[in-house]
DNA sequence: GTCTATATTTGGATAGAC
DNA sequence: GTCTATCCAAATATAGAC
């Protein structure tokens, strides 16, 4: 595996666990066991490494979420898919983890790939719901656009309840209460 | 104002904007204008005045939340008052945001008030969705308290999906569409 | 491409004078 | 209670040798 692909994957690893203000070089350096000096040949700088990793991680999410989405079943069947997939919850989500940090969020280069993973999933999930509505699976009044924000919702706002509480069951809980209400027609 | 008051009302804003990774003691020394000295005085060090900070930060919020929830009308109409309030969307939420920071959660004295928050508002929100099952009003199949859950979960996740959008739009898609499946039934 | 040396600023605090 | 001095490690690089 080359120096870059190293560097790439631990900083990953890194924004993930500790946040973006919480990731230093020394302890990307550290863990990826690269040198200073490789590590500013291959990359500018924390925040190039970092739009480089974040990029990675939106596209490893889309691609792990599209299985979900794209499997067997009806719509509900697929929603409930994605929704009960087997997630460490306490972990967080990689990618809805760096929306909360200012940083991020100020410099467009790193909000890019947030901002598209979730542009891309509330229209996947979109046409989901437009479609279980039309073979009468959902209830025909709300919005399709603005379920599926809500359920995209749901399970981001699933994750903060669960670090909250140091447990994973409020993550469970509301993601039940979600598919509760999409079935209650 | 005292001192310890000044300290604890800067360190709420800066924890609010930059997060508890972001914000440091030398910040808060600059923005609140209270010296080195007199800061260590009152507050042993940057964990004790951040979880002054959140306790009353939880304290605000619950009493700002339980306005709308105990306000005139039905429970839908409550839990709508709460949900399409007046809210600066892109700030986020002062208390879900620190349950995105590692330190935060790794420390009892400072994951405490955001727990605390979280499970008041749960059972809260819980009571409204019982009650308005009871008049009538909402689907009775679905649990209480899991509808509770994806309710504030909705809220949560909204900050999520409109800090990433870097607008509030995703936040209201997702609370009408919350809003929509409350009432379909 | 990688290494070591160096540099500046901040983080987070302690010590002791006033 | 507040101020200033001081301390040491970490954050975030740049420079130049190899």
């Amino acid at each position: 595996m080359g120096t870059s692909e190293r560097l790439i994957e631990t900083t990953q690893e890194l924004l993930w666990e500790r946040g973006y203000a919480g990731t230093s070089p020394k302890a990307i350096q550290q863990r990826s066991g690269v040198g200073q000096g490789s590590m500013y040949h291959h990359f500018s700088g924390k925040s190039d490494l970092a739009a480089a990793a974040l990029s990675r991680s939106a596209e490893d999410l889309k691609a792990l979420v599209e299985q979900q989405l794209s499997g067997p079943g009806t719509a509900y069947q697929r929603i409930e898919a994605y929704l009960l997939r087997d997630r460490d919850v306490l972990r967080g989500c990689r990618i809805g983890r760096m929306a909360q940090d200012s940083e991020v969020i100020a410099e467009p280069q790193l909000r890019r790939p947030v901002e598209e993973t979730f542009d891309w999933l509330r229209g996947r999930l979109a046409e989901l719901v437009a479609e279980g509505q039309a073979a009468g699976e959902f209830a025909t009044g709300p919005d399709p656009a603005e379920v599926a924000t809500a359920i995209a919702a749901v399970v981001q706002g699933g994750y903060v309840l669960a670090r909250a509480a140091d447990s994973p069951e409020p993550f469970r809980q509301a993601v039940r209460g979600a598919l509760a209400l999409l079935r209650a027609h």
